[in-house]
Order: C-alpha cells, then structure tokens, then sequence
RNA sequence: GGUGGAGUGGCCGAGAGGCGAGGCAACGGACUGCAAAUCCGUCUACACGGGUUCAAAUCCCGUCUCCACCUCCA
C-alpha cells in the first residue's frame, strides 16, 4: 500500500512520492500571532500534526517547520490598541499559542521560524527576483518592492486563476505598483510607524511584506525544493499562489504537494469573522479536556468543514469516554505496551483509511470497531483477545495524537496526597456499604452511596468490588 | 464577474455506481438488589427535478440553498 495526498495544485489524490527515499519535508504556514489562538486556528496545527504522525509511523524522517508570523499590519494595530510594543505583542500571542498546541498534543516542529529572524534571506531573494526581472523597486519613493506579476505567466497556476478574471484589490493603494495585482515584498517604512518594526534594505528602512517569508524560510530550511507544504484553505490565494510564483521565479521547484485543511465555522460563518472570545483554547479547556477537543477535531476529515458546537463537542467527549473506558478495562487484564512500529499492530482497516488521504473518520470508525470487539471479549471473559484489542486501540490512538498514557497530556489536577487520603476514608465508608449489601440492606447501602456522590464522588460497583471516580 | 467547496437518518459525521462506516440520543432485551459499564436488538438516510444504467447517495443535465477565496485571514 502506498500513502496517497489530495494536492490542492492538482486537485486529485496523488500516490505521495518524496524527493528523497525515507525522508520527507514539510513546510507549514503557521499564524500571524496576533491574537487569542481559537478552535479554528489550532485545527491546522492538528491536522498536519497528524499528517506528521502518520509519515512517522510509515517510516518517513520527517522535518516539520512550521512557521510564525510575528511582523505585519494587524500585529502592529493590535499592539498599538493594546498599548504594547508591536514584539510584546508577538511574543504574548506566540506563548499563548504554544499553550494551546501543547493542550492539545501537538508536537512542537522540528523548528518553528518566525519572519523577523530571517530578514537577511528575504531581502537576499528579493534582489534575486529584481535581477531576474521579476521585481521591481516602486517609483514613487515610497521603499516598496512588488512583484512583478505580469512577468510571471504561471502566475495562478495553483488555484486555476486567471490575472484577468481577478477582482482589483478593493482595497488597492495603488501607490507604485505597475499592476494592482503586484503584491508587496518589501514595505518601506512609513511615518508613524514603530521604528523598531522596520529593518535596512538597499530600498531604505522596511518590513517585509506577508509573503516573501515562508519562501525564504521554507527555502532555508528545506531547500529548494521540498516535498509537502500545508495550510488552512483561505492560504490558498493569495499567499500561497504568491509563495510558489516568487520562489519558481526565482527558480527554486518549491512545493511538491500543497495541502489544505478545510475550515471550523460557527452559525455557518467564519470563526475569524464572529468575534469573541468563546472559542478560544483557554475558554473551551474550562469546559472540556484538551484530548476530548483533538478527538473531536481529529474525527472529522482535515478537508470537510466542522460546524463547531458544544454540543457535538460534548457528543465526541461521550464517544471517546467509552473508548478511554475500554482501554482501562483493557488495561486491568495485563500491560498494553506497544511495539517498536505501530504497523505491526495497526488494523489494515486503519493503515488503509489513513492511507488514503488520511481518513481520519474512517479510522476512528476502525478504532471503535476494534474498541466494541475488544468490550466483546472481556465480556466473554476472553483477557488474551481483550489485550490483543487493547493494544491496537492504543496503537491508534497513539497515531492520532489521541493516547490518554501520553506523557504529554497534562496531569489530572489533582494533589497525589489528598487523592490518597480521600480514597482511605472512601475505602472506609465502601467497606460499611459492601456489608450493608452484603446483608441486603440495600436501604442503608444507597444511603451510603448517596452520601458520598454528595462529595461529588461517583461509586461504581464491579464484580471486583467498588471502585471511586470523582465526577 | 472569476475560482472552488458543501447539502446524508432525531443529532454529529464517513462513504463516492451494487454489498447498511462509526459515534451520540432514543426504545426493547440480557446482566445488575438498584445504578453505572458492557453485550444483543430496533430506528434503513443521502437538498430538489430530470436523465444514463440491470443497478445511482455515488455518474450526467438542470434547479434551489449555504459557505469560502479574489492581496488581513487557520
């Protein structure tokens, strides 16, 4: 079985074919970091986290970079309206986000570049795109530097665009610009402006324009050209159509594969239209675990739109409560430790559906196939098949990010000491009950049981005996 | 105007010419002192109108509704 990708370039699944036997190069559009991380946001950083997962487990050496925005328009009015440097600014939302991928398991990239520490390669392509022909300095003085679309004749060749059917900026200053449709490189340095937000280049102090960053950065770390390069669906254009022009113009081969992840939307609309906070990371941790929002993230495809909801979110925690229940269950029967390669476990079922353009869904129905054949086996008695379940439930859950005994999950809140003492006066009124039950005074014993799920703790009698869970 | 995407059972969500994904909820049964968990069973859906085919949720034509992008966007 080969892996197969859609490519957003051709529209089609592709069997995936790296440049290099073994090896594989991502490159990932991060965010600008300008704001609260939302569901919408860290959905990307999922997603291709799986898709890194995946490559792992099918043997790849995967270089993952995903990058950081910390320099551009919004940052600096947002930072200006909260009455903080432009870099504070950045670097709060920076750390803010790295919490909320840390919440949700996903593993920090091979290296996470931010476009102010790669100035020097963006001015450096940037003078190759003039000497190429392909970019120009503006003429009004102004310190910008476009690209020169019309030079490019590929230029919409990634979402099948045509120059002349694209709508005029709207918003289109056109200041120096030859065609509207030329996009900046290089931002010369406006009044009013910080001037720590600006940097010398040979056109005068500036900033770099959005784009001409993840062509230097990807360039710097992947090379020339590389194997997979993601992003949310709205990258599409112009930024990415804008990436693959500057870097081809400047004859690099760039992306092999381009990938998108569909959108997370609200009342039917853009989250990043509807403000408010409700749906940031920290907003909906106080509510739900951060592996019930990954499950929840996870179980829909990265190319189907997710109409975000409390109450599918707290349908998806049911859901995968029962898997948790499982693998507990699983797990008193014997030590569920997984192999060196996952692969030797995996259902074919899953390795197929992930296969196939990760389907993601698809597996998660393995996973509960597997979830309700292993429940059938403790049911029968049957510990060996039950383990044999067991372990490859873990096995996939350990693929999508999802496995509860991942050290990366944070630690249950609570204080080991008082934990232990609770559970030795839990013990004591369970034991008093046990004999009420015993005797069957079941009055008493519901008394018991009611007495403590009045704690806030919930009694759960097995035929090992009962056990304590707090609510 | 240009370029794309979506509409599936009570709900969430896969699938992409035949063989009932899966979960949640509900109902019935088993087990249990009662619960919980678990197991078995029930609920047979693909926006609308045509067409192709032995066979369409899936392909074709048309219609409706919704969404995204067209230089701020995950």
């Amino acid at each position: 079985m080969t892996l197969r990708l859609f490519d957003t370039a051709t529209r089609e699944v592709r069997d995936f074919r790296p440049l290099r036997a073994g090896e594989v190069s991502v490159y990932v559009c991060g965010l600008t970091v300008q704001s609260e991380p939302h569901v919408g946001h860290v959905r990307s950083g999922v997603n291709f986290d799986v898709l890194r997962r995946w490559l792992e487990v099918r043997g790849f050496a995967v270089s993952f970079i995903r990058n950081v925005t910390d320099i551009d328009d919004k940052i600096l009015a947002k930072a200006a309206a909260a009455g903080r440097p432009w870099y504070a600014h950045a670097q709060l939302m920076h750390r803010q986000l790295t919490a909320a991928y840390a919440s949700l398991n996903v593993e920090p990239p091979t290296y996470e570049p931010a476009a102010t520490g790669h100035v020097p390669e963006m001015l450096e392509l940037i003078e190759d795109l003039i000497g190429r022909g392909h970019a120009y300095a503006a003429e009004d003085g102004s310190g910008d530097v476009y690209f020169d679309v019309r030079s490019w004749p590929a230029y919409g060749e990634l979402t099948r665009q045509g120059i002349d059917d694209m709508e005029a900026a709207a918003d289109a200053d056109p200041r120096g610009k030859r065609d509207p449709r030329d996009f900046a490189l290089w931002k010369g340095h406006k009044p009013g402006e910080p001037l720590t937000a600006s940097w010398p280049s040979p056109w005068g102090r500036g900033r770099p324009g959005w784009h001409i960053e993840c062509s230097a950065m990807a360039g710097k770390y992947l090379g020339d050209a590389f194997d997979i390069h993601g992003g949310g669906f709205d990258l599409r254009f112009p930024h990415h159509e804008n990436e693959q022009a500057q870097s081809r113009a400047a004859g690099r081969d760039f992306a092999s594969y381009w990938m998108h992840n569909a959108w997370i939307t609200t009342a039917g609309e853009k989250m990043s239209k509807s403000l408010g906070n409700t749906l940031s990371i920290p907003a909906i941790l106080e509510e739900f675990r951060g592996i019930d929002l990954r499950y929840y993230l996870v179980a829909a495809h990265y190319r189907s739109h997710v109409e975000f909801s409390f109450e599918a979110l707290a349908e998806a925690a049911a859901g995968f409560a029962r898997v948790e229940h499982f693998l507990e269950r699983a797990a008193a029967t014997g030590s569920l430790d997984l192999p060196a390669s996952l692969l030797d476990v995996l259902p074919d079922a899953f390795v197929a559906a992930m296969d196939d353009d990760l389907g993601t869904s698809t597996a998660v129905g393995v996973l509960h196939d597997a979830v309700r054949e292993g429940n059938k086996a403790l049911a029968a008695g049957d510990a060996a098949a039950a383990r044999v379940h067991g372990v490859a439930v873990r096995a996939m859950l350990a693929v999508l990010g999802l496995d509860p005994a991942d050290e990366a999950w944070p630690k249950p809140s609570g204080d080991a000491g008082l934990t232990a003492a609770v559970d030795v006066l839990v013990a004591g009124l369970l034991e008093e009950r046990a004999a009420a039950r015993a005797a069957k005074d079941f009055a008493a014993a519901d008394a018991i049981r009611d007495r403590i799920k009045a704690a806030g703790i919930e009694v759960t009698d097995t035929p090992d005996g009962a056990t304590w869970t707090i609510a």
